[in-house]
DNA sequence: GGGTCTGTCCCCCTTTCCGGGTAGCCCGCC
DNA sequence: GGCGGGCTACCCGGAAAGGGGGACAGACCC
């Protein structure tokens, strides 16, 4: 977030393939206002570095030999929050990807375009951007917008109904709210449930949340 | 998504000042792989053309003069759930980023970037990439990772507890599988409504939900 | 006109939950 | 060496929810 007043960006990678590090390394060292200090090839050599290291930047490859490069992303991010974690990988699943980046990545990069220079990356991570893959993106927007209805489960009425209900309203409550008697709710609760497959409000609200019902 | 085998990719977009538009339809015209069939300056326009050309991929700047620039993604997503919709615009705001990735927007840029090239963007939209300005994926990426717990209110028990019981097991089904008593499982319940202020089951899974502690 | 769906209302009975207590144990902190 | 927090366990009584049934009007479709 802050600007480079305090002099170059400080970077560390870690890398097992070789041919990719060099690539990494010539590109941060291309720049001037980066400062390349770390260079790992394992995950216990980069954990190893980084308490003594704090480098303002982290690029971590998630398919490394000993540690799972997701456990590399955790430990930097719990011991060092203030560094932009960048991950560099090939792998573009979803379990991958969004679970770099609830530990704490903030930024996410795929392997490929061979001719893309990491350092522009790296300055919009400095700038408070988050350097995102299109192919990236897209897995993320899935999760941020999850298809609405996979077609309306529940009708208008019900739906109303279990909205007033996860609000935590008693049958008596949602009966007054909705102009409804005690046992309509109660129907209407009883349809959901067949519906959604549950037995219970609790599980219902947690389901629907689940299923975007809501 | 699908591949270009039945042609160019037509590509139509809205866009009020003027000098924008001509730098977005002279990098479109550049690409041969394009075909720009739709050049509007109003929203009023844009709806109007929609559907007699159906593009595969539509710009929209979100600072029309007539109509919400968000409610023109919408009516494109709503009645062209196919078409490719590319925000272009100089709102950064979390309102108006939200607002157009859930609408339906698969991509996001930000005006600025002088010498950036549109028909770059538009080939990642349409290999299934979502292009995002990095200053934006921060903000999408502060969405899916809410900070964690605001100082982890429940305790590590209670959680656990709390989890059981959002996925629908009774008091007693809940003191089997966490080793428990039925009493103490009340307890803990008892000592959750404390914390979340709620006073029922279903309210503290809603509540808790809200605010990611589960 | 019959069938289906939605929304509304009612009965009965059982199970579960809620809120109010009290209390012991272990552990870390000052 | 006490004090507090977390975790465990128990009692009681009233309130709420769950599960089974049946009923009926209006809408909508064939």
């Amino acid at each position: 977030m802050e600007s480079a007043a305090t002099g170059p960006v400080t970077v560390a990678l870690v890398e097992d393939d070789d041919e990719a590090r060099k690539r990494l390394v010539t590109s941060i060292r291309a720049d001037a206002s980066l400062q390349l200090v770390g260079e790992y090839a394992t995950g216990a050599e980069a954990l190893a570095g980084l308490d003594a290291l704090l480098p303002d930047v982290f690029l971590v490859d998630l398919g490394l030999p000993d540690i799972p490069g997701l456990d590399v992303v955790k430990r930097i991010a719990a011991v060092h929050p203030s560094c932009d974690i960048l991950v560099v990988t090939i792998f573009g699943d979803e379990e991958s990807i969004i679970g770099a980046l609830e530990a704490g990545a903030r930024g996410y990069l795929l392997k490929g375009a061979l001719e893309h220079d990491i350092a522009e990356d790296i300055r919009h991570l400095r700038n408070g951007g988050s350097p995102l893959s299109p192919v990236i993106a897209r897995q993320v927007l899935k999760r941020l917008v999850p298809p609405p209805q996979p077609g309306a489960l529940l009708t208008p009425r019900e739906s109303e109904l279990l909205n007033a209900i996860a609000r935590g309203f008693t049958y008596a409550e949602t009966a007054n709210l909705l102009h409804l008697s005690v046992q309509t709710v109660h129907t209407h609760l009883k349809n959901i449930y067949k519906k959604l497959a549950v037995h219970s409000k609790t599980e219902a609200v947690y389901e629907a949340d689940r299923r975007r019902l809501l």
